[in-house]
DNA sequence: GGTCGATCTCTACAAACGTAGAATTCTACG
DNA sequence: CGTAGAATTCTACGTTTGTAGAGATCGACC
């Protein structure tokens, strides 16, 4: 996405040279934080500004309103995404043990770890920015989750696995229920993998197969 | 709890009756909606009051400081926590059974369903108040299940239980993700039963056995 | 060296917030 | 009827919020 060195020769501005002191990214990182931590409400320019170091003034300098900063503070677990997907790929047989491991995994980085805290925290707030990054999600996360698994009602099954997964990981790391938090990572994926399966790819209960 | 007519014969005051006009359970209710809609700092006493349709000064008048109008928000649902300890009673058996229609059945009841969007919601927001309530909800509910559950890790298998129905209901009455929103309830505790009675009362993987 | 433009700070404003107390209305009892 | 007191409204204060623009600082290119 940079451009190159010598790209348009005649009509390059000049000026100083963006990207220099790091502040831009200071301010982004303080505002992931705050948004985990307090919501989107609950955060505030002049808090991130203070983390920061900087005057509040340029936090709307740098990005614009605050919807604008919260879509930037979201736009790292994109990235993230195709992590995701790309554990949907494969057999259906431990399908459940991939799909633990790959979402409880981006929880366990301290990088993806507060986009993924403010996103839950206002997922749950119905605010305008919510419903398109649930509606969103639910396409792009569960759609192709179901997508993988059959006839036999494969999106409720999807829901239920990501239902549960998304809760763990919620119980985990944003309430810190014991002893929950502070399990092994891997003793969490062999906790959970076996029923994920049985939601992905089990029986259903005959009370449920009407629709 | 209600006064009998001929109590105090003789030092009875004076003065207007209480509890006439059904504003106050008016502003509660529309406190409840407000609290479960937007969250603590989002809901506003201007709000409320607008919604029950008085003066936001009648909110401060009848219910004190914002904490407190919250707190007689939950209120509620204290009466409903001896419905989930019921469900505890008994044999382990059909325990993930009676745990998921009781806890589920709350969320079906239109009178509870607001005060457990607005724990939910605020659980998720590390104010002063959340921290108390989840203590409490740990200790209460969980304590409570884990002690019927014998030696091996009792605590975890509550908690892991304890995690899954709660993430299923706010998938299903907070969120509204389909098709478990419009899911049968005793569909929903069917599906959700087995998996649940396997983290209470089944084998552990290996792998999580050290602790 | 001069200058353009990006980076950054200062000051400010209108709105909304929680909170507070005085003032008014109205009902029930003596 | 008179009055006490609960119910209800009015007005207001101080703070914090998001947003906005003017101005200062400084590095890179001509």
């Amino acid at each position: 996405m940079t451009t190159g060195d010598a790209e348009g020769a005649d009509r390059r501005p000049g000026g100083r040279r963006p990207g220099r002191s790091g502040t831009k990214e200071a301010i982004l990182a303080a505002a992931r934080e705050q948004f985990a931590d307090k919501g989107y409400t609950g955060a505030t320019f002049r808090g991130i500004a203070a983390q920061a170091g900087v005057d509040p003034a340029l936090v709307r300098h740098f990005y614009g309103t605050k919807d604008q900063l919260f879509a930037a503070t979201l736009a790292l677990p994109g990235e993230a995404l195709g992590r995701l997907q790309q554990a949907f790929e494969g057999g259906t047989e431990e399908l459940g043990e991939r799909f633990a491991r790959a979402y409880l995994g981006l929880w366990e980085d301290p990088e993806t770890l507060p986009a993924l805290k403010a996103l839950v925290r206002t997922a749950l707030t119905t605010d305008q920015t919510a419903d398109l990054m649930r509606d969103f999600l639910q396409e792009r996360i569960l759609g192709e989750l179901a997508s993988r698994l059959g006839d036999d009602q494969p999106r409720l099954r999807a829901v239920l696995a990501a239902t549960h997964l998304v809760g763990a990981a919620v119980a985990r790391h944003v309430i810190g229920v014991e002893p929950l938090a502070s399990l092994d990572f891997e003793d969490l994926v062999s906790l959970l993998a076996p029923n994920l399966q049985s939601y992905l790819t089990g029986d259903l209960p005959e009370h449920a197969r009407l629709s």
